[in-house]
DNA sequence: TAGATTGTTAATCGATTAACAATC
DNA sequence: TAGATTGTTAATCGATTAACAATC
C-alpha cells in the first residue's frame, strides 16, 4: 500500500470519498457474500446474515457499510441485488479493467488459467515473459507474448493493473517497466520488496510470509492443549533427507 | 487470523511472549532482508539500513525488534547472522513444519513445485487430491495422494499446517478434515470464509480480492493526474468479447 | 571525548466494538 | 403500535511515528 497520501486534516466525512483502508479491504468480502446469497435466490439480508456469510461480526459490517451510504432499511436489511450493485460500483468493478500477467513459470500459468479472475471486473489481456521458449505458447486461449511488447500493449489495451510472477530477480525490473510503460497498480508475487512512485499502488502475496506467520502461532500453541508438532524423535527434526522440493519458478 | 485469544489485561510487557500482530507479520520480511544483506556479504547493519531492505521506516523496524529484545549495539546497529537467528528462532523457522497441500489444481501444482518454500522451515510431506485421475501423478518428485490417506499422513508426519487449494465447493469440507485430523494452522486460498474452531489459525490468500482493493484506488486515480483506465471508445468497455479466461481450478 | 545509533517514551492516528437512538 | 434492525456515537484498543535519552 504505497499510496500517495494526499489527505487534509480533519475527521473523515463520508462525502469526502474518504474510505478507511480496512474498510476497503473488506468491501470484496462483502461483495462475494453478497453474490453468494444472490445465487442462493435470497433477496434481503440483515446485517446479521451478511456478517456471518463474510466472517466478520455485524457491527463491523454496519460501520463499513455507512462509510458507502445508507443503503439499508430499519428493520428490514439490505436488499441483496441493490447493495451488491453499489459495492460493485464503489470498488470499480462494474468496469472492465485491463490487467497484464508478467512471468509465466508455474504460478504465471495458474494464474492464467484461473477461471473466477474476480467474479468478473478483471480482463486479462496479455500473458508476458522474456524467455523466447515461452513466448507462443498457448494457455487456455491466449498466447504467451513478448515482453518487449508490454508497452505497446500497455498503451493500446490501456492497462493499468501488473502482475508480478517473475522470479526474486528480475521483478523489481519488470516493475520498472510496467510503471514506465503507465501501469499504475501492481500485484506483486515475487518475494522482493518492490520499490514504485508515489502514486503507484502496490499490493504483495506472498507464500512463504503467510506460513512463517502460521509457524509463529503455532509455536505458541504447542505448549498449551495439543500435542507439539517438534517431534520427540530427535531423528526426524530439522534433519529430514526429504528433499526441499527443488524445481524453481522459472520466468 | 481466527485465534483464541487468551490475553491477560495490562500493558504488554516483553517477557510477556506478546508480541503484537503487525509485528509478527512483519517479522519474515524482516528475516527475508537479513537474509540478502546476509548473502551479500554484508555483516552488519543499522536500522535505517534494514528498514529500508524491508520497505519500512527505521522507527518501526527498531520498536518492533524491541519486543524481541536488545539485540542491536546503539552506536554500531545490528550483527546481520545473530539478528537472523534470533528472529527466525522467534518466528520458529529454526525448526521444520510439516505441511500438505489439498487440491493439486493448477494452483496446487505451482506451490508443489515451489521451490523456495519460505527459505526452509518447511516440508512438504504429502500432495493431496480426491480425484482419482490425479492419483499417482508424479510433481518433481512427489507423488499426488488419495485424499483419504489424510487422517494417516498427519499423524504419522506431525502435520500442523494445511495449504487448501481446492476450488470453493469443497474447501470447508477439506477444512473440517484437516481439523478433525489435528491440522491447527491452515492456509486457504480457496476464494471462500472457511469456518474454524478457535485453536485453529487461518489465514487467506486471495488474488481477486487483491485486485479489487487494487481496482478501488485505480478508480480514484484516474480524475487526478494520469489518463483514465475507462476507455473513451463506448464499444470497448465492460463489452469485449473476450472470453473470461476458461479453465477452472479443478481440484 | 564526539559521533552514531539503539531502545523506549509519549503523542497521534486509525480500527474495532458495544450500545442505542432513529426509524422502518 | 410493537418488533426488528439500521446507522451513528463514543469508548476502547492497537498500531504508527517522532523524538530523544541511554549508551556504545
Amino acid at each position: 500500500m504505497t499510496r500517495a497520501s494526499s489527505r487534509r486534516p480533519g475527521p473523515p466525512t463520508r462525502t469526502e470519498r474518504g474510505i478507511p483502508e480496512a474498510t476497503v479491504a473488506r468491501l470484496p468480502v462483502y461483495l462475494r457474500a453478497l453474490t453468494a446469497l444472490s445465487d442462493n435466490g435470497i433477496a434481503t439480508a440483515s446485517s446479521e446474515d451478511l456478517a456471518t456469510a463474510a466472517g466478520v461480526n455485524s457491527a463491523k459490517l454496519r460501520k463499513d457499510l455507512s462509510y458507502l451510504g445508507s443503503y439499508g432499511t430499519r428493520g428490514v436489511g439490505y436488499d441483496v441485488e441493490y447493495l451488491r450493485y453499489q459495492i460493485a460500483r464503489e470498488i470499480g468493478v462494474t468496469q472492465d479493467w485491463a490487467v497484464v500477467i508478467v512471468g509465466i513459470g508455474n504460478l504465471g500459468h495458474a494464474l492464467a488459467n484461473y477461471s473466477g479472475f474476480g467474479t468478473r471486473g478483471f480482463r486479462i489481456v496479455a500473458l508476458l515473459d522474456a524467455d523466447p521458449k515461452l513466448v507462443g505458447e498457448r494457455i487456455g486461449d491466449m498466447e504467451v507474448r513478448d515482453f518487449a511488447e508490454l508497452e505497446d500493449i500497455v498503451e493500446r489495451d490501456r492497462v493499468s493493473i501488473g502482475v508480478i510472477t517473475t522470479p526474486a530477480g528480475p521483478a523489481q525490473e519488470v516493475c520498472d517497466r510496467l510503471v514506465a510503460a503507465g501501469v499504475t497498480s501492481i500485484l506483486n508475487f515475487a518475494p522482493v520488496v518492490l520499490s514504485v512512485p508515489d502514486g503507484v499502488d502496490i499490493r504483495k502475496v506472498d507464500l512463504s510470509i503467510e506460513l512463517q506467520i502460521l509457524a509463529y502461532h503455532e509455536q505458541r500453541k504447542s505448549g498449551e492443549a495439543a500435542l507439539p508438532q517438534v517431534p520427540e524423535l530427535p531423528a526426524m527434526n530439522g534433519l529430514s533427507d526429504l528433499p526441499s522440493v527443488g524445481g524453481g519458478v522459472g520466468a
